[in-house]
DNA sequence: AAATTCTGTTTACAGATGTAAACTATATCC
DNA sequence: GGATATAGTTTACATCTGTAAACAGAATTT
């Protein structure tokens, strides 16, 4: 059976993106963060939440005497791993490098920046 | 009325790609170029084909005595830069920075990939 | 010219997605 | 303890997507 734990639908993103920030949650405390600059109804919520449980990209934690609490099941790393490399193939063939160089020519990324990158490399190495 | 020009299906960009890399074509160019990966029937291809001359990314030429062919109607870059940026913010809040960093990380670019893009744009200007 | 074959256009349909209400069981209030 | 509120679960529904067939009019064949 194939895991669909990675494939998370923008809508749902949002929560996993309040969960990667404040780990362990209730939904009251997901809709509260959420409320923030969303409009999303708390029913909307709900079944997001359900869905992100459905996939087993969160778990549900059933606390004695005190409502239950979710947190994300997937690393956010390992998310954004996974999208970035579909983002890759999808837009350039797989190819960093283009990837690099288009955006350089979008200016999106400035000489400093790259400068600034390789100094941090340096400094680790 | 918004126009939804950009807004391109995963399907949808498969066709938007043949017609980048090869110009105006005709529909059986198009199925003959996708069917050497794809294995897309005709008739999906031509349904791609209308919802995108009717999202206007296509442009559909009539032409006398002939069948019509078929001409992307946006540019390859802008359609780039649209991506580029929404993927952006929908996983780094826009920042290219935490994209970078996370490439790094991710060993999906080198030091030397760097240096080199640098030494390209030293180079131009 | 009638039959056949394609090209262009419309319609179909199942599954995914965003949004939210309905239902049910449990906890809380009086 | 019964009424009420709320959390957890299920169902609903319109739109979007991927896939493809149906249909209609023009071109080609015989």
């Amino acid at each position: 059976m194939i895991t669909k734990k990675y494939e998370i639908t923008d809508a749902e993103l949002e929560i996993m993106k309040v969960l990667w920030e404040n780990g362990e949650l209730t939904l009251n405390e997901i809709v509260e963060i959420l409320s923030k600059d969303e409009k999303k109804n708390k029913s909307t919520i709900k079944t997001l939440l359900y869905r992100l449980i459905e996939k087993e990209s969160v778990k549900s934690i059933t606390n004695r005497k005190k409502e239950n609490t979710y947190k994300a099941a997937i690393k956010k790393d390992e998310y954004l791993k996974k999208e970035n490399e579909s983002f890759l193939e999808k837009l350039y063939n797989g190819s960093t490098n283009k990837l690099l160089l288009n955006f350089v020519e979008e200016k999106k990324i400035s000489k400093k920046d790259l400068q600034d990158l390789l100094d941090l490399i340096e400094s680790e190495d």
